[in-house]
DNA sequence: CGCTGCCTTGAGGATGTTCAATGTCTGTGG
DNA sequence: CCACAGACATTGAACATCCTCAAGGCAGCG
């Protein structure tokens, strides 16, 4: 049952019963982590692929002068480092954003899967390829995109794949991240990301607020961040 | 022969005659288009990918208020939409930069190769991850470096990627893009880069001409763009 | 010629940053 | 129970970076 959520975030194409055993059957084991602990380093060899079950992760990489760019949240059900198999090592970092409890893949299990069903390995190859049309969004977000808006999109992001999972409420969603984390994926500075909540909270857009986020009227939200949900690949 | 560049450009792991043999027959026909035009339309149903043979392409996405961000470059070699095989169609636009030719592959060829061999599969996805990973580190480029830097960091990448494919010259490239191309992949205004380009001629570091890059002193420019091969993944 | 597309430069302005100070909350140790 | 430290949020003021608007230049081309 742990892979119910990442099914839930790739619909297509539908598996049998037997690929989805065969998928939970490749899971070595299950670890948890503290909040803000590093998963995996850059350019370190991997032998294995972690699935996030519960808890939120985030992908970053620093630059030599010290600033840190957040490359994607992680929510349950995605394959956070899936890219590992066919990669070999990873070029950036992983970090856990809370405590989180992740299910481990070995490099091996998931080569078997693949030798035995070119279904699941569409569905795996896919779901990297959902993380990528979300970096390239988040590039659209930070090359074009006005700060607000931008923080706007990323709140109408995370509502729609959270809503996916289960993992939304009547009126919005938790977010355990700091605002200093949110400067960091959207390319701005804390103190402005600050100023950005304050105007959607004015706007009665959006607030930020103990580690939730509250979205009034999504429609409304949405065309103000330029939101096309279409690079989520929810067919 | 066809398929020569792309083989360069992802040398791990290799692959046997019979599986570049294979590849290869995987090619429907090749086409030419000319310089400007739109190969590939967002969310369009399709059914074959492209490889670039000759010529320059862009992958690019347009916000509603009009403003162009160019997602990829890509140069001979490239595998520019494989990505549309388990996604079944992009979010965004391909256009040729220049006059291009490509080789078309049918995805029900592709799901052949798959089903063939995982080493192909193998091959294949790794080639469009290498693709996330340099939109990873344009979004670093992007959110987390100057202008200059920006610029500088994007000849760095260009240079070493031609250089695998024998696109390059003794002292730098051929880059047949304008300014406001440059611009919309970087995410600056077309004036704001070309004061950039100056800058970087002013200092030595790098001059853009006549649709063509000099690099004086390629070390020198690497330091001053923070720039770290690693997510080229040439291994 | 007289377009048109692209590059270049200047001046002024908007957007986002930096630096610094203050407030709030929470957990910790005396 | 209180004092204190640390992490995070908030605000102001000055500043840097980058953008917008506008004009002019140059080359290629019908």
């Amino acid at each position: 049952m742990s892979i119910d959520a990442f099914l839930q975030t790739h619909r297509v194409p539908r598996l049998s019963s037997e690929e989805r055993s065969a998928l939970e059957g490749a899971i070595a084991r299950t670890v948890r982590y503290d909040a803000r602990a590093v998963i995996v380093r850059e350019n370190v060899p991997l032998r294995q692929c972690t699935l996030l079950l519960k808890g939120f992760i985030h992908r970053y990489k620093m630059t030599t002068d010290g600033k840190r760019q957040i490359l994607a949240f992680h929510i349950p059900g995605d394959f956070v480092d899936l890219h590992s198999y066919p990669l070999k090592h990873l070029e950036h970092s992983v970090a856990a954003s809370t405590a989180v409890e992740v299910a481990v893949f070995p490099h091996a299990a998931v080569r078997e899967l693949t030798a035995q069903s070119t279904r699941i390995t569409e569905v795996l190859w896919r779901s990297t390829l959902v993380d990528a049309a979300i970096n390239r969004e988040w590039m659209v977000s930070i090359g074009a995109r006005g700060a607000a808006a931008r923080v706007a999109h990323l709140f109408c992001e995370l509502q729609l794949r959270l809503d996916r999972i289960g993992g939304s409420d009547r009126d919005g969603f938790d977010l355990p991240m700091t605002q200093a984390d949110l400067a960091d994926a959207l390319g701005l500075t804390p103190v402005h990301t600050n100023r950005m909540l304050r105007e959607l909270r004015e706007q009665g857009l959006a607030e930020f607020r103990d580690h939730h986020v509250t979205i009034g009227d999504f429609g409304r939200l949405r065309e103000f961040a330029d939101f096309d949900p279409g690079y989520l690949f929810f067919d």
